[in-house]
DNA sequence: GCACCAAATTGTCAGTGACAAGATAGGGTG
DNA sequence: CACCCTATCTTGTCACTGACAATTTGGTGC
């Protein structure tokens, strides 16, 4: 075992992903961090500063995966919807400290910038449906879409939704969204 | 000041409210609701167990307090939209602690029946639309109104929405609601 | 080879949640 | 009135946590 980790950083980046998926952000410890990876209780506070600077850093991660993973869906609104709450179920962790900003810097630039390529995909989405709204429509039709995704996959982590519903929340969301723009 | 507070339990809760409203459920402290009461730092355990046991009342009399606003708000289910979303921001200490249930007890029974009937009125609001779906559809509609609400009260709650929109959420709301279920 | 810097360590402090043991008030019963 | 019983609150303590300071280690550039 080397004086220096090689790879800090991600490994406890890692390490916090797993913990929050198994107790919550609430609880997260960075000492607990700093055990998983083998280093000393201090060591996370060389890359991070404090605990709030190392949320900063999984919140900007997770916009940024967020934003690919809805680019990667393709124009298509519902696609990109269902994409978000795939995101959500799928990467957890990144997803509930993102929309907590109480728990990380929200000014931080490099989280702003990747929080506005976030809504602005789904704008765009808004101006590929078959007749785009425009101007004010076209904004609130883009909040509504992301209010319907965003609430379904919060709901559903919250584990509030019916059991009826499946396993599947992507299959599920896409009935829902559904009903948003068609009809 | 006499040895016994008079309605600690009461006080408690209040001062959690506060508390909540100023740094967020993470940052809660037991010792500092006691301060807050001016009582012993291990008063509040004997009318609440532990830090989840104050948190599972406080979602429980969330989830009373959210009945009651979505039952005032008449049949509509737009009024009751509206009405999810104000709740959310007039009360987002409970709020907050209502849908995060790593934070609580989440099998209590108060809460189990108190959520129940929250559910209900959103289902039981679907069915007063002017052309009520039926089974299936029901549901899904229910689902998306109550996504669609929920998705847009953590949003505003979370900063995450633009300015533009004005500060009046339940205005904001009413307008984004209605692209569900009117066109 | 040497100076320097980044990375990681040990040590410490106040604050926290949980628990145990003791003190106090306020009836209810005899 | 004397007694006790129970809920309520206090004091004391323990392990754990985040933050900070001081120190050690290892690699890199000159």
């Amino acid at each position: 075992m080397p004086y220096h980790h090689g790879d800090l950083r991600r490994a406890l980046l890692a390490a916090a992903v797993s913990a929050i998926e198994e107790h919550g952000p609430a609880a997260l410890s960075l000492r607990d961090l700093a055990r998983r990876a083998g280093v000393s209780h201090a060591a996370p506070s060389h890359h991070f500063g404090d605990k709030a600077g190392l949320l900063t850093a999984l919140a900007a991660e997770g916009f940024r995966l967020l934003d690919e993973a809805l680019r990667a869906a393709g124009e298509d609104l519902l696609g990109r919807g269902v994409a978000y709450v795939r995101f959500a179920v799928d990467h957890r962790a990144h997803f509930e400290v993102m929309f907590r900003p109480e728990l990380y810097r929200r000014d931080d630039p490099e989280v702003v910038a990747a929080g506005r390529r976030t809504a602005e995909a789904l704008r765009s989405g808004v101006g590929a449906l078959p007749t785009p709204p425009t101007g004010r429509q076209a904004e609130l039709s883009a909040l509504a879409a992301w209010s319907i995704v965003h609430g379904f996959a919060t709901l559903w982590l919250g584990g509030a939704l019916p059991s009826e519903l499946g396993d599947d929340p992507g299959a599920a969301s896409r009935e829902v969204i559904r009903l948003l723009f068609e009809r």
